[in-house]
DNA sequence: TAGACCCAATCC
DNA sequence: GATTGGGTCTAC
């Protein structure tokens, strides 16, 4: 008898082993492809990972193991969808993130092809149909019929939707003079470019190339300040791997980032370019995803997932931007791309390249300690200097701009100096919306969400309220929903109200706003960012996302708006993002021939996150940081694991969440600290309550065993939902 | 006393 | 994660 392990798609801790299902057809089984199996009284899709022959028969197995054993319905692919690379590394994903290895299945494939139900009804392999000579014998065909099988032979083959005489092709097939034939058709169109010839690189950049294809270890730091020529860096070094007859794994930490890097390898790469990010549709996806496991393409540019592409034969993987958050997932799996990135260049001997201006501390400092190649560009590309930048303290009144409080006199100044020469200006403001919160000037309460109990944001494009933090909308109310008084105020700025001042005092000024929102409709972000490059308009306005990595040549002041945004939260992370954030902004201006200047408005001018990004100063922003992190004992100096307890009653939850405290506590493993239980910022989601752990380590010891343990023995409490999160970003 | 609601057990 | 079945509550 055939027996199937197999994984079920659902995933809970509780189901996250093998179910056996015998396996009734005759054909050979494979591992590795999904299948239709009867689950507790419902269909699902499962994922073969083992197939075994058993000399027992159904009754005698039955008997012997306990459970009934059913049949599978259905298989549903021909072959393996994961090689044994791929399976391996989700595997060693599931095992290191403490996830379920289902959603680790599930994150790797395209939609069309993951494990779950839904995939039945994603988008199918799409075909063109053509037509094509079967016998070019024209005896006894009619003048109209001869055209048409002339034309048909001249070309090999012609599309059928194009022959406007659907009746005389019916025919020449039904005479066996040509016959119908369907071609795979891909239906992601990546943009050509014109090709463009191997730029000479500087002396630094020629240096660059050499350290990290030769150092001694396999991973490198690219460290270059704003606008020191890294793409160069890794285009060159593409081609070089790819000369040896190895292909690139290029992430970038954004969708916007994406286009430009396309932009970039398909001028010098022509064709052998695949795309894998989130804003592709399903079908684009399951065709590129394809199109790479045929081994079509060389390189691969892509967002996080793409670190799960199935090309083969990796020879150099690189992490753009690698201290961006956005490499980091979530939710479950909770994988960083890097920590992935370096699984895939262990099976492939390959080379991982990790960029940035302003490195996560944990890189640099094992870059420092010769763990990685730490390899410096310390020149911006035509020698132009860094910017020089201003700090205007907001406290100040005389600081101010008369016409508005947003502005100081210096920046509208400036801004209105930009204007006049035709140059170019970003203002960040890392804020989406118009209102970052409602109050209401009766009773003093603001407007909160109803799912997570932090105040909505106002947004005036279409009048809502919105969360940031679980995407709750609702209508703006005129009234106070407490209160019912009519006097609610909308009290701080994000970018759509900084927009909007902008138009008020410039209002000759073209601006263009890119926040998330905007990216909420399918390639805004692309266009908007190539609008600017072209200089459509004068001003930019938006989040974070304009900070990272662009290139505008006529840009020449960079406004932060309000630096201080995030500056106080409670998270160790957040002076890090803080100063990379400015820095990144701040390394916008002057990137071209023109020198470039930036303004930082600040209530806090004199704390080093902002005194440091404003000179770029990212070194002595390490070493104090470095401090900072020590005698607080965070990462880099420990590794932490956060666990998140999850209940439909809050006793509940805080009751198991001290267990597991003390538990852990009881076991003393050494280096282990638990701090908590705690209850996160946002308290409640969906009526689930939450509570946190978070436990730091220097050494993991027995720690990992005992969390895999916790997640097992939670097999039989399902009142309880327990999330595992091994490296959080931040905490 | 039927239907609503909640909870724990179970899935091969 | 979804289904089920049993227990308890509730409205008439």
């Amino acid at each position: 008898m055939i027996l199937a392990e197999v994984l079920i798609e659902r995933s809970a801790n509780a189901l996250n082993r093998p179910f056996t299902y015998r396996y009734p057809f005759q054909d050979k089984l494979a591992k590795g492809v999904r299948v239709i199996v009867p689950f507790n009284h419902q269909e699902v899709v499962g994922y073969v990972i083992n197939v075994i022959n058993d000399p027992r028969d159904k009754v005698t197995y039955e008997h012997e193991s306990g459970f009934v054993i059913n049949d599978i319905k259905r298989v549903l692919d021909q072959s393996p969808l994961l090689d044994d690379e791929l399976f391996a590394l989700a595997k060693k994903v599931a095992n290191y993130y403490l996830a379920p290895l289902i959603s680790v299945l599930q994150t790797m494939l395209p939609p069309s092809l993951a494990p779950r139900y839904s995939s039945l009804k994603a988008p199918k392999i799409h075909y063109d149909k053509y037509l094509a000579i079967l016998d070019p014998s024209e005896k006894d065909l009619t003048p109209k019929q001869i055209e048409l099988l002339r034309l048909i032979y001249q070309n090999d083959k012609v599309l059928k939707r194009d022959v406007k005489s659907p009746s005389i092709v019916k025919k020449l097939i039904e005479l066996k003079r040509i016959r119908e034939i369907a071609i795979e058709a891909p239906r992601l169109k990546i943009p050509e470019f014109a090709k463009e010839q191997k730029k000479n690189l500087t002396p630094d950049q020629k240096k660059a190339v050499q350290a990290i294809l030769h150092g001694k270890s396999k991973t490198s730091l690219l460290e270059g300040v704003t606008g020191s020529g890294k793409t160069e860096v890794y285009l060159a070094l593409s081609e070089e791997i790819i000369r040896g007859g190895k292909n690139v794994l290029m992430l970038v930490p954004e969708i916007s980032l994406t286009h430009v890097m396309v932009e970039y390898y398909q001028r010098r790469f022509h064709g052998k370019v695949a795309i894998l990010h989130s804003e592709l549709t399903p079908a684009e996806k399951y065709d590129e995803y394809r199109r790479i496991a045929r081994g079509e393409a060389h390189i691969v540019v892509g967002a996080r997932s793409a670190i799960f592409a199935p090309l083969k034969n990796i020879g150099l993987i690189i992490l753009d931007e690698e201290h961006v958050e956005s490499y980091k997932q979530d939710v479950v799996p909770t994988y960083h791309a890097r920590e992935v990135a370096f699984m895939r260049a262990d099976t492939n001997n390959a080379r991982v390249v990790l960029g940035s201006a302003t490195p996560l501390l944990e890189t640099r400092i094992r870059a420092m300690r010769g763990i990685y190649n730490y390899v410096l560009l310390p020149k911006r590309i035509n020698e132009m200097p860094l910017p020089k930048t201003t700090i205007v303290d907001m406290l100040k009144g005389y600081n101010l701009c008369r016409e508005s409080h947003m502005f100081s006199k210096v920046l509208y100044e400036k801004i209105k100096d930009r204007l006049a020469r035709h140059e170019q200006v970003i203002l960040l403001i890392n804020r989406r919306g118009y209102a970052p919160s409602v109050i209401c000037r009766e009773c003093g309460q603001t407007i909160k969400c109803p799912d997570c109990n932090i105040a909505l944001t106002y947004h005036r494009e279409d009048n809502m309220l919105k969360c940031h933090h679980c995407g709750h909308v609702e209508m703006m109310s005129k009234t106070c929903p407490h209160c019912g008084s009519k006097f609610l105020s909308r009290t701080g700025f994000g970018t759509e109200r900084i927009e909007q001042e902008i138009n008020r005092l410039f209002p000759n000024a073209k601006t263009l706003r890119l926040d998330s929102d905007v990216g909420k409709v399918r390639n805004n972000i692309g266009k908007v960012i190539e609008q600017f490059r072209h200089h459509a308009a004068d001003i930019l306005i938006g989040t974070q996302m304009i900070a990272k990595g662009h290139d505008f040549p006529d840009v020449t002041l960079v406004g932060v708006v309000l630096a201080d945004i995030g500056l106080s939260l409670p998270s160790f992370r957040y002076t890090e993002k803080a100063f990379t954030l400015i820095t990144q902004a701040v390394g916008r201006s002057g990137r071209a021939h023109k020198p470039g200047e930036a303004v930082i408005q600040t209530y806090m001018p004199t704390h080093y996150v902002i005194t440091l990004a404003s000179k770029q100063n990212y070194e002595a922003f390490f070493r104090q940081e470095m401090l900072v992190r020590k005698t607080s004992q965070y990462p880099p100096y420990t590794y932490l694991i956060s666990l998140t307890i999850k209940a439909k009653n809050e006793e509940v939850a805080e009751d198991a969440t001290y267990q597991i405290a003390n538990e852990l506590l009881n076991k003393n493993y050494p280096t282990v600290k638990v701090l908590g239980p705690t209850t996160p910022y946002i308290p409640y989601e969906n009526k689930w309550y939450m509570r946190t752990i978070l436990i730091k380590y220097k050494r993991e010891g027995e720690l990992r065993k005992y969390l895999e343990q916790l997640l097992l023995t939670l097999q039989h409490k399902p009142s309880i939902a327990i999330m595992v999160n091994v490296d959080p970003f931040d905490f």
